[in-house]
DNA sequence: CGATCTTACGGGATTCGTAAACATA
DNA sequence: TATGTTTACGAATCCCGTAAGATCG
């Protein structure tokens, strides 16, 4: 039992046309190869679908009723078809994406705008989530990627660089370590630190990094803002990545970068290994890899 | 754009199977056969469907979608093709026939029973109407075919001889008549008649008949059953043929037939020219001339 | 290294178009 | 008789299956 679209709508032709000659030009085929065509139609259906002398051809009541079948059919088949390239072209789809907060906060929404400025037809998800959660909704498929760390477990993941990003002091301008311009972590160690709460990552990579020096945490917080109110309050200063320091914008407070080559964190796009994302998903990706901020080495 | 049903099988294979080897063998294809019309299927759709590794075939999300789409349209195509193939077998459909009061009332009632036992599927439709009202009711299509006699105008419709019905005369069993074993019509011309209306084919084809034989009209009516109480009451004797003799059933009343080669009408099966029946109709246009009341010549 | 998909290629079935035959108003 | 469908037939196309090649786990 098979049927094609072609032949289906050549038998449509002939049931508006009713008539083999023009039915077969609009088929752009010749009228006797029109004329097999319908006969294996008919031979398909298993029954006769049109009452033809040489003068008069008109369907019958079978054919009438596959016609309207056939209509129903090829417009609900078109209409598929129009949905797969509506969704090919990126003018419909669902593109969902978990990052960071830090990320998720300060130099995602930017870019989505951007790109719900192009594809306006694409829905955006947003999940932010701490650097677990994060790889966890990526391996369990409920989002298309991620902008996050490495984890402990990367198995079934793939990732690309995302960028290096280096960490900062944060500290009131009338801080003694605001006034040097180079500042490297055993500088910081004497003072007391506002630090991330042991759950985030920008902590987690922090303790890395400073295995070797004893840090002053005087406070742990969740999150940034916090953070900010308690650094602005000369309560101790802070050592955090760039992408996170739109928290910290205020003209009582200054940012250094920290000296040294291992003083950043590398965040990763994360997707799942050996699947592909929905074309939406897709321009999302590409569209944030194009706009990475790249970072220093 | 162009796609056959086989093709969205052998899709709908693979989308199951995510093994090309195996979804080849489902779909009876050598299994490079199958991957190319696979790479056609992703040609017509314009777009990758599945994600393939030596080791590993998936969906892409768009294949995801397209798969949803076509299991709707196989399941639509084919219970469509399901329904024509139903009407075809006389298990579904509609058949409507419209008669001449005489036959829808006496005749046709038991056929109908016997092919609608045979025929549970197919609704009927009856339509009792005068001659030109039936004949009409053909032509404008709103019933598939009529039991009637031949109306002025024939044009578009194709008849068949459904039977030859002989006049008989009906009378109580104490009139004069009732004793002799053969009537001619002259034999009736002195005697009160009970007539049907001048808009009866009974009636029309009777005058034709009885065009140089002056009949005593006594009594025009509209129904056979009228007929049949006014003859009853001895006032007078009806002229009526064989397929309406089911009205006078009755042991004061006795029915001959008239002698005489011409003293008969024709009925016939009447349906538009050039167009066929649907397959339920036909079945019960068959069926009745099968089972059609010869008559006598 | 083995299982599996893709590419290459010859053979066969399908389908096409031209020309002639056929049918109906 | 003229218009339009079907049949006949040679040719081009498409599609299939076998065999070789490439690739990933």
């Amino acid at each position: 039992m098979n049927l094609s679209t072609r032949q289906l709508r050549a038998f449509l032709a002939l049931v508006d046309e009713r008539h083999f000659t023009r039915a077969a030009e609009r088929s752009h085929l010749s009228q006797p190869a029109f004329s097999a065509l319908i006969r294996a139609v008919e031979s398909e259906a298993g029954t006769r679908l049109f009452d033809r002398t040489t003068r008069h051809v008109e369907p019958t009541p079978e054919g009438l009723m596959l016609a309207a079948s056939a209509r129903r059919l090829l417009a609900d088949f078109e209409g598929a078809l129009a949905e797969l390239h509506e969704h090919h072209a990126l003018r419909r789809g669902r593109a969902s994406i978990a990052a960071l907060p830090s990320i998720a906060a300060g130099w995602l929404p930017p870019l989505l705008a951007r790109f719900h400025a192009e594809h306006p037809g694409i829905a955006l998800h947003v999940r932010d989530a701490l650097l677990e959660p994060c790889l966890a909704l990526v391996r369990e498929g409920q989002t298309d990627f991620a902008i996050a760390a490495q984890g402990a477990d990367m198995a079934g993941l793939a990732t690309e660089l995302f960028c290096r990003d280096r960490y900062h002091l944060v500290c009131r301008h009338d801080h003694p370590l605001a006034e040097r311009a180079r500042v490297r972590l055993a500088d910081v160690a004497g003072y007391p630190l506002v630090q991330m709460a042991g759950s985030s990552s920008v902590r987690q990579r922090l303790d890395q990094l400073a295995r070797d020096t004893p840090l002053a945490t005087a406070f742990e917080v969740e999150h940034l803002a916090t953070a900010n109110g308690l650094v602005l309050a000369g309560l101790g200063v802070a050592l955090v990545p760039a992408l996170t320091l739109f928290q910290f914008r205020h003209d009582e407070l200054v940012t250094r970068a920290l000296q040294g080559r291992e003083l950043q964190r590398s965040l990763y796009l994360v997707r799942r290994k050996g699947r592909s994302l929905s074309r939406a998903a897709q321009g999302l990706y590409e569209r944030i890899r194009e706009a990475r901020p790249l970072g220093t080495d």
